[in-house]
DNA sequence: CTCAGTGCAAATATTTTGCACTATG
DNA sequence: CATAGTGCAAAATATTTGCACTGAG
């Protein structure tokens, strides 16, 4: 079985919830998105589990720390598995496909900014908006190519 | 009159907007906020501006870059004035009061990030979660001051 | 008079909740 | 059989839109 269907799984249990066939198939539709996605997506995807399901389930997960819930600037959130302990996420600006990073400097920046800032740092969000290769390369075979 | 406030009029005229008696209370109470604020405030705060009015007004706040929108983990996204060009935010999770801070070292990271990142950065975001001095102060009145 | 702007209410989008039903231990 | 889990539909929340009306130029 996949690592991540593993995780999500267990991130479940030690909850004490249950693993019912409802639970399973949206684990194994989180499992299988490369990118991240929206609450919508999973019930269109699922149509034989209900909304509040899925809905509760993603809660869950988010809740227990499996997913990664990012609030975007218009629109439903989306959710994405955290692959890594500590990590940011890069958007890609045109198409919206989620990526995920950890670099040490952002944490050493943190360590920098404690000092002018009024009050204790209890946690930080990063994002990198960008073009991601395959948006770049559509735009590059298009009429923008002469640059 | 507040140089925000001019701010605010401005970016409207810019945009080839009139100067309405509904739209200067919206500024002219986006002015007055301190903090971060939601639409819902406003339009709970002036009830004599309809609701549209007040979401087209913000709406058009944010796309000159008068306003930044902050979207925020769960409910309605927060709005704040963009004092400094380039800023990111400090939010208090006890309190949710916001602040704006700029640091060097932070667009220097992005910099060497560029290296690592697939696809070109395009922007970044980056929020800073804090317990606030006023809210360090409360809870050091309360029980758990012996620390 | 013309058209930007407005307010209301309806529509839309997203998420949560109440409730009766199912099914697991 | 007690109780966690489910699905539906209604409610709640947040925002946008259609439309008739108002008011400035």
């Amino acid at each position: 079985m996949d690592p991540v269907e593993i995780k999500l799984i267990t991130a479940l249990e030690d909850r004490g919830l249950r693993k019912t066939a409802a639970r399973s198939l949206v684990t194994s539709r989180i499992e299988n998105a490369n990118d991240a996605f929206t609450a919508e997506q999973l019930c269109r995807d699922l149509p034989e589990v209900g909304r509040a399901t899925v809905y509760r389930t993603i809660r869950h997960l988010v809740d227990s720390g499996a997913l990664c819930k990012l609030p975007i600037l218009d629109g439903a959130p989306m959710y994405s598995v955290a692959r890594v302990e500590h990590h940011h996420h890069t958007i890609c600006s045109k198409c919206g496909a989620v990526g995920e990073f950890r670099h040490s400097t952002v944490e050493r920046v943190m360590r920098s900014l404690e000092k002018e800032i009024d009050g204790d740092i209890v946690g930080h969000r990063m994002e990198i908006f960008i073009t991601c290769n395959q948006c770049l390369a559509k735009s590059d075979t298009g009429a923008n190519s002469a640059v």
